[in-house]
DNA sequence: TCTGGGGTCCTAGGACCC
DNA sequence: TCTGGGGTCCTAGGACCC
């Protein structure tokens, strides 16, 4: 059977997991930038309860914050990542799952090479108690014949309090389960699908788990398909673990809007930057090297614009300063000026490993590459020591406005810095 | 005042080839 | 007069996920 695990509240546990005297309390993640604005990602059970929901703009829901004194972290998806890990680790050495995949920074799946489900839902709240114990972070676990199923499980475990976090979703059960499950909630089945679904007459996992499969693929994608065999308790999906990502993107939303070519040089410099260096850490070189520029959707007063243009390198490359100028150079080609700019992003992609570089005919001699590599390699011991701000390209802003939040929390690096360490009395 | 960030995959249509 | 048939590859956009 499939074992799917799924954190509470994930980025809110880890933050409680380090303050054990907000445990009990309302705490909220947000992602906020430099004024404050950003919205709600994750939420204890306590802050459910006041009425606050991940997505809310956190400006919209200050005097509830406030009100009720609701801890508000920034998020700092480093430290989730460290402690996603560390779960991951718990499990394998716990030793009771097969084939234990991560599948997303909360979320994990496995098998138990069992279908007895009184066995199964022993060992599944054994798994569940020993990744408590060791991460502090409560999870819910559910068990099915294929990954979707697995999942409708999880959310009984979390919805009703009596399967202690544990729900076994055995082949006789299947039908049951999927009469009372809202087609909306279906992992593959999303805002876009439920609406044209529903209009259609299925509106619960159950009717479409009973139309036949000549309909379904009419009416969707082959996902939707691979959806449908899932939920008859045929696995259709693999979960794999990507070796490396095939893309990877920086990118944000101003405090502010610009239309100022200079300021947006410099921030998209610094996407770069920040691009190139987690490229570096996944030991990869990209190819090709992607902007967008986008105008505030919020605000239907002012004129709206986006644009995207991608530049092909000439070389696949790590390099920070190769990166950063075609960035900008595209930056360049897509700017139109008169827009109020809100957001802007750097994507890399046709990321391929730093060992199978495809040189072509006129550039790069073996030296030159070696001499970035050096480069590159002491630009990230330097910022790894000092910090990301202790080195920079002349293109990249200085002088970051400063993070002038009134009732947020620190955010500190438990898991990777020193300082930051908790004490255990 | 203030509305996130980072991914994956599929598909249709165009460009191009013989 | 009459203008095919079969491929591949690339890309933009859309859908999904957390």
């Amino acid at each position: 059977m499939i074992l799917h695990i799924d954190c509470n509240s994930f980025f809110a546990s880890c933050e409680i997991s380090f303050r054990p005297d907000l445990v009990g309390k309302p705490v909220v993640v947000a992602n906020c930038n430099e004024a404050g604005g950003g919205i709600i990602l994750a939420l204890s059970k306590e802050a459910k309860a006041l009425g606050l929901k991940r997505g809310n703009p956190v400006f919209k829901v200050k005097e509830i914050l406030n009100a009720h004194k609701v801890a508000v972290f920034p998020a700092n998806l480093p430290k989730y990542v460290d402690i996603s890990r560390r779960l991951m680790q718990v499990v394998k050495e716990q030793d009771l799952v097969l084939n234990f995949k991560q599948y997303s920074v909360d979320e994990f799946f496995g098998e138990l090479p069992t279908d007895e489900p009184v066995e199964l839902r022993k060992t599944a709240l054994e798994i569940k108690a020993h990744i408590e114990k060791c991460t502090g972070i409560p999870v819910s676990c559910g068990l099915s014949l294929s990954c979707t199923l697995a999942k409708v499980a999880t959310w009984y475990a979390k919805h009703y309090a009596g399967y202690k976090g544990v729900c076994v979703l055995p082949p006789e059960k299947i039908e049951t389960a999927l009469k009372g499950f809202p087609i909306a909630e279906v992992w593959g089945i999303g805002r876009r699908t439920a609406p044209r679904l529903e209009a259609r007459g299925i509106s619960t996992a159950l009717q479409f788990y009973n139309c036949n499969l000549y309909e379904v693929r009419r009416l969707l994608n082959v996902n939707g398909v691979r959806t449908w065999q899932e939920l008859h308790g045929t696995p259709s999906i693999d979960i794999d673990n990507p070796v490396q990502q095939k893309s990877i993107a920086h990118t944000r939303t101003f405090a502010f809007m610009t239309d100022d070519l200079k300021k947006l040089h410099s921030y998209i410099a610094e996407y770069a930057v920040a691009a190139a260096r987690k490229l570096r850490d996944q030991h990869s070189v990209c190819q090709s090297v992607s902007v967008f520029l986008s105008t505030n959707p919020h605000r239907d007063d002012l004129e709206q614009y986006n644009n995207y243009d991608t530049e092909k390198l000439p070389v696949a490359s790590f390099d920070t300063m190769e990166i950063t100028q075609a960035a900008v150079r595209v930056l360049e080609r897509i700017y139109q000026p008169g827009y109020q700019y809100k957001r802007a992003g750097v994507v890399l992609s046709d990321i391929s490993y730093d060992n199978a570089i495809q040189l072509d005919l006129f550039s790069c001699e073996p030296k030159d590459l070696d001499k970035s590599d050096k480069l590159m390699g002491v630009l990230d011991d330097i910022t790894t020591k000092y910090g990301m701000d202790s080195v920079k390209l002349a293109s990249q802003t200085f002088n970051k406005p400063e993070v002038k939040l009134n009732n947020f929390q620190q955010k500190l690096n438990q898991t990777t810095n020193i300082n930051d360490i908790i004490t255990a009395k």
